[in-house]
DNA sequence: CTGACCGTTTTGATCGATCAAATTCTTCTG
DNA sequence: CAGAAGAATTTGATCGATCAAAACGGTCAG
């Protein structure tokens, strides 16, 4: 927090106007020609190790640092990622997605990679910004998320042969395109996993708050809860709600479900947002102590103490550069031609399990919050 | 949401093997020179009408698209704007820098600019990026977004002779540097507004909750909070709380209050974060139509029908652009030297009023939720 | 001593655009 | 109709790096 001045390397450069240092200025300083100097940074095991040494050192007294344009014209390729802000998420399951792209620009960045970020209207507009930017080799790969039925973008894009990975399944497609790389998180394991260790606790009749169906993500999620229920189907079925996504539409719905004859005596949800509402529902029902799962583990669950099954998107985010530039490489792989290698990962989110599935809801606020991330924000 | 095929032109751009066409293909085919063509492109009132159609259809048919790594080695500037994303805010708050980000995304677009995001550990890590990624011609102008007290970015910045705004005022400097340009909004007229807002409709004791000084943000809203309280000092001191931000810091506050001898009759919070906190409270001490007030109108916020205090983030990122790059240009305007133009704007939020300031809380769930965003999510 | 061979370094060309200056084409004046 | 002034267009150089191939220096077998 403190310890201001040199940061980076610490270098006399003065004021900003006189012209930063070229390969040609470090290869005079250090006596030796251009394509040296190429090479002491980009195969330096090709370089002997004393004018490696004596290159490396103009290079660090000059602050030289090359320039990225000239590079990427010469090598015709810009080491960026291009990422689309999606302007419908405003809700709170949106959180996600920023954890993505935050995960995203970390490890994109040790990668010595850029990611650069574009918002667009719809898909169409979306695509147009793709060809725009891959066409003035701005950006020579991209991260597609959210993914849904009838999602024409993947197609075009291969079509196109702009390399790309999406995170998300390719939902609904009949066949799906090999050459269609991707990073998905079970959602079906994860929810079963939740009403499995809700069983395991006591609970008898686990109900299931969801999305109305088709939904690629939402569809899947619900079987994992019908899979691990152990209900027979009619008495599943009766335990079953979908509604569009929202803390109200939570509410309403897990109200109505506490009002059943045979109320259930937990609730699984497909959205943080979902089980809020249904956090809610049942607070006001008296009902504070029955156990409550969300989904996504956003920061709203960790402040209001809501268990939620959480994406692991360190690891997604591996993934998705894995696809596309390889173990370590800088250099993006074109969308594969046929299957050889696997082309897409399936990952495993896990339960976080808080105050909604321990303790009940009432009683001293003191207790609340289960020292779960709270950071002070400011602006 | 329909009609797939043909965004953005429609070429007939087969695979992508073949390399995307240049300024010389271009000339060739509209039998101009290339610097013609370059001219059509970027001031194309000295190019004769004919020609300029002529050429314009050339570069149509072959679907050309300037390199902009080309453009940028040439040219010097990459008209591509910095943005750090902060690692730390994962709070409910946090969803503000979110929408910033967004909006300078669209906004950026607009201007033809292009948004490039990295993270950082902490402030020097940062500087040490924007050196990079500016010595390398990457960016040419940096955003930096939550500035607090004894920042030392600024000055850096202004010394190095970086090309940035910050979203947020420069906090505790004795003389701010006149160099140093800065959008913020004036969280202290908001709270004042929201706080007479609520006298207007009956509350005689509005309390307030906040943060722990010294912050830059929290003691301006503050300070709004207490110009428009209408109690004496030591009234108003006894119904003003600080504490570090989060939905349980403000659930066990506001329960504090509630129980005092004199109970406030209202509560206006520095953050949604707190006031969703205080909402529950209220909720649980049979109080639940108690008005509250939160700041930042998140989506949570939304959700739960909490009035709150909007920034416009609209006219925020329009001021930093337009500070960056002038009214409409896309060239970089430099820090200014003294103080001439402008370098600052302050902009006026307005409270968005919600249940949590109409109606009781308990009640029919139907009634929830009036109308705002609210969109469903896939993963 | 010659020349093949390997490791290291240098030279010339190139990526695709824009700048600056030179050239050609128009138009208008005397 | 010559010639100047202005408009429109073209030419040559350049931005800063990497690629591809050539040149260099040393070792070593024949």
């Amino acid at each position: 927090m403190a310890a201001p001045s040199h940061p980076g390397t610490s270098e006399p450069k003065g004021a900003n106007v006189e012209r930063m240092p070229t390969v040609d200025d470090v290869a005079r300083a250090a006596n030796v020609s251009r394509q040296t100097v190429s090479n002491v940074l980009n195969s330096p095991a090709i370089v002997r190790e004393d004018t490696r040494l004596r290159v490396q050192r103009a290079i660090d007294d000059l602050g030289y640092r090359p320039n990225a344009s000239a590079r990427r014209l010469r090598t015709q390729r810009s080491a960026t990622i291009g990422l689309r802000l999606d302007p419908l998420r405003d809700g709170i399951s949106g959180a996600v997605l920023d954890r993505f792209v935050h995960k995203l620009a970390e490890q994109a960045d040790a990668r010595d990679l850029r990611v650069m970020i574009f918002s667009a209207s719809g898909h169409d507009d979306e695509l147009a910004h793709i060809r725009r930017l891959r066409d003035g080799s701005d950006v020579d790969a991209f991260v597609l998320i959210g993914t849904d039925h009838g999602d024409e973008r993947s197609q075009w894009l291969i079509d196109q042969g702009v390399p790309f990975v999406s995170f998300g399944r390719p939902w609904g497609a009949p066949s799906p395109d090999p050459r269609h790389r991707w990073v998905d998180v079970d959602g079906r394991a994860g929810v079963r996993d939740a009403v499995t260790r809700l069983r395991e606790r006591g609970a008898q009749r686990v109900a299931w708050i969801g999305w109305p169906s088709p939904s690629g993500t939402g569809d899947e999620r619900a079987a994992g809860w019908r899979e691990a229920c152990g209900l027979p189907p009619a008495a599943a079925d009766a335990l079953s709600r979908a509604t569009e996504d929202g803390v109200p539409e939570g509410r309403a719905v897990a109200t109505a479900l506490l009002a059943l004859p045979e109320a259930p005596d937990a609730i699984v949800c497909a959205s943080d947002s979902l089980a809020l509402g249904a956090l809610m529902a049942a607070q006001a029902a008296g009902h504070g102590e029955l156990p409550i799962v969300g989904f996504d583990n956003t920061p709203v669950a960790a402040a209001v103490g809501l268990s939620s099954v959480d994406q692991p998107l360190d690891e997604v985010v591996a993934a998705t550069l894995e696809l596309l530039f390889g173990e370590r490489g800088g250099a993006v792989r074109p969308n594969p031609n046929s299957n050889e290698e696997p082309t897409h990962r399936l990952l495993v989110p896990r339960l976080v399990e808080r105050r909604s599935t321990h303790l009940p809801l009432d009683g001293n606020p003191g207790a609340l919050g289960s020292g779960d991330h709270n950071r002070k924000e400011s602006s």
